[in-house]
DNA sequence: GACGCCATTCAAAGCGCTTTGGGAAAGCGA
DNA sequence: TCGCTTTCCCAAAGCGCTTTGAATGGCGTC
């Protein structure tokens, strides 16, 4: 069933249905409901591609996302991003396209653009320090929007993005206040935006007491609840324990919480934790208080807006760079409390020095 | 730049370029090769929309994933999903489209119509016991493959599903050999297709030796951390407390792990807890041995296959349903070990009987 | 009665591609 | 030279929709 058919069954022609459903003024009421009525009972739907091609609009927006080639690894914010995205979207009447884009090669740029035509905007997931995909989103001439920043970026694009530096130093200050001078910071990966900006934050709070953290008190790696177990473990059984650790997601959180109580030390007692939580549905930090301390910044709130801002440049590619930076809320829980005065595990060491 | 301006640059007929780019007989390898390289210099691509309208072809497959209305959840296998889908995919030159419905209201019939046209086929997530979506999916008349099953279809559709039934039976019969006998499942929530299955496997094992767990004893809800952590917590307590633990995720299993920590015992030695593990790359449980003993089935291998059987299907309607059973590995971990002689807490009782 | 005006409706072009059905030129055997 | 096949290319139709520009008819007005 395709216009041309509805039309004929109602004895009208192709352009006045068009109208009618597209709610034109130039159509009776009476017409229009007619029209409307058949659709209804025979099932018809507009063709997207048809439709889609006449006006030059797609009515869809295109998610890439970002997928670690060596570690076949899907970033983990994914889901939640999408879930955030879709409400409003589809109250536009848009549709989401997927593209996955593993690291640079060649077939990406292509895989990309194949995206025109298909797609009215796009929005990028977790930019890399130097990422190579904005190089072909200057070429395809889309609007788009980043989830995130791209650090060595100095053109104005759009993004939304949390404030990363200011969350952690925000998290570290809170532990500092809390007495703590020992603080080790477990990280995401080096090269991604979000992670260098969080060490920033991090080293920011320390510097300002005169405080200079070990090297190895700043950890990077894929966030695993694994890497959150030995990275803490490790940390904990050094020379040098730290009274608190600052994680950079709870699935990390999780893996140092397990190492804690490994050692027989106590979360929130010998060993504070403050974490970053992007309020992922699987991974809630909830109750009250909540498990973690944490820095709080819900990735569906980014996506929400990030694609508020996308549909915005879609309607009016004028409108500029539309750039949202969000706060993060600092949420009290269980896994911080003040500097234990006697250091665990027997060993009395002093807090490290610039 | 369109086909008939890279037509007409070259001299050539549109008819000719299309050809000479599809890989067409009848056009010189000479001419071709000049069509290419024109292409490749002035960045021409195809647009998928006219071809699209032109073949009949979406070249795009769609995903509809469930989003939990209630707790605004979206399924937390779905990010592995489509890093599991995509390479396919891409390889075959389809692009996926997303479509989210959340549970039964009618805008979501119109969301999955919609896809017509612009998909080939679809793709449905986390079939649910009574599931609307098979209504919508015959009306539509695209190609479709289930990732689970719709338990009450009698009709033959096509699917792509592990064994949930054997492979929790085995896990049980596993926990039996080693001298468990109170064994108790954290199941998902009911409702959902795979619940049913695994409740069922986890039975049949035990009254195949004479056992009836006690109701308390089979646990359902959404798959959380704190669910784990709170059903263990309160089963560990409770008067009758289980030497074993059978956990539906792998981040479940972490929340059990965490209530059999804090209550003072060792996993694998007090308490042993088998899990399932979709495999999802955010929350490995990997290392020799695994931390966790499972019963795994990577939900990777179930997409490609998903999508293997899908464009098998959309390139030829007639293939007849496609049913793919998968079976799960049972890798051992450190997590299960013989059942104690003495049960923890000092509590001496015999194993319930029929 | 002629005129203009509004309210409706329609025919036809066009979006960018594929594909059918030729058709010209070249090659070949007789 | 002719007729036939083969090779290579093209014109035009069509996919299902929107949109421009024009047509139709009813109505009030002078």
């Amino acid at each position: 069933m395709n216009l041309k058919d509805l039309a004929s069954l109602l004895g009208l022609s192709p352009t006045t249905v068009s109208r009618a459903l597209n709610g034109y003024p130039e159509v009776s009421e009476q017409t229009r409901l007619r029209v409307f009525e058949a659709a209804a009972q025979h099932g018809y739907v507009p063709d997207p591609r048809a439709r889609s091609l006449a006006t030059g609009r797609a009515k869809a927006v295109g998610l890439v996302i970002p997928v670690d080639s060596r570690h076949e690894r899907v970033n983990p914010v994914f889901g939640d991003f999408v879930a955030g995205a879709s409400d409003t979207l589809w109250a536009r009447g848009y549709d989401i396209m997927l593209t996955l884009t593993s690291e640079a090669n060649e077939a990406n740029s292509y895989r990309m653009l194949a995206a025109r035509g298909r797609v009215d905007g796009l929005v990028i997931q977790a930019p890399l320090i130097h990422d190579w995909r904005i190089g072909v989103l200057r070429e395809l001439g889309l609007p788009y929007v980043v989830h995130g920043r791209f650090s060595d970026e100095d053109q104005t694009y759009s993004w939304v993005d949390m404030d990363n530096r200011r969350a952690f130093r925000r998290a570290t200050e809170h532990l500092l206040n809390l007495g703590h001078t020992r603080i080790a910071l477990l990280n995401g990966i080096r090269g991604m935006d979000f992670a260098e900006r969080r060490a920033d934050g991090f080293l920011q709070a320390l510097r300002a007491r005169g405080l200079e953290p070990p090297p190895e008190y700043l950890c990077n790696s894929r966030m695993t609840e694994t890497y959150g177990y030995d990275a803490a473990t490790s940390l904990l059984r050094s020379e040098m324990p730290p009274s608190a650790l600052l994680t950079s997601s709870v699935i990390v959180a999780m893996g140092a919480r397990r190492a804690i109580e490994t050692q027989g030390l106590r979360m929130g007692r010998d060993v504070s934790v403050i974490t970053h939580d992007d309020v992922l549905t699987y991974l809630l930090n909830d109750g009250t208080p909540p498990v973690f301390t944490a820095i709080r910044s819900p990735v569906r709130d980014a996506a929400e807006l990030a694609i508020e801002n996308l549909l915005t440049l879609i309607e009016d590619p004028s409108a500029g760079p539309i750039q949202t930076l969000l706060e993060a809320e600092l949420v009290p829980g269980g896994s911080s409390g003040p500097a234990p005065t006697n250091p665990p595990h027997g060993r009395t060491r002093d807090a490290y020095q610039i």
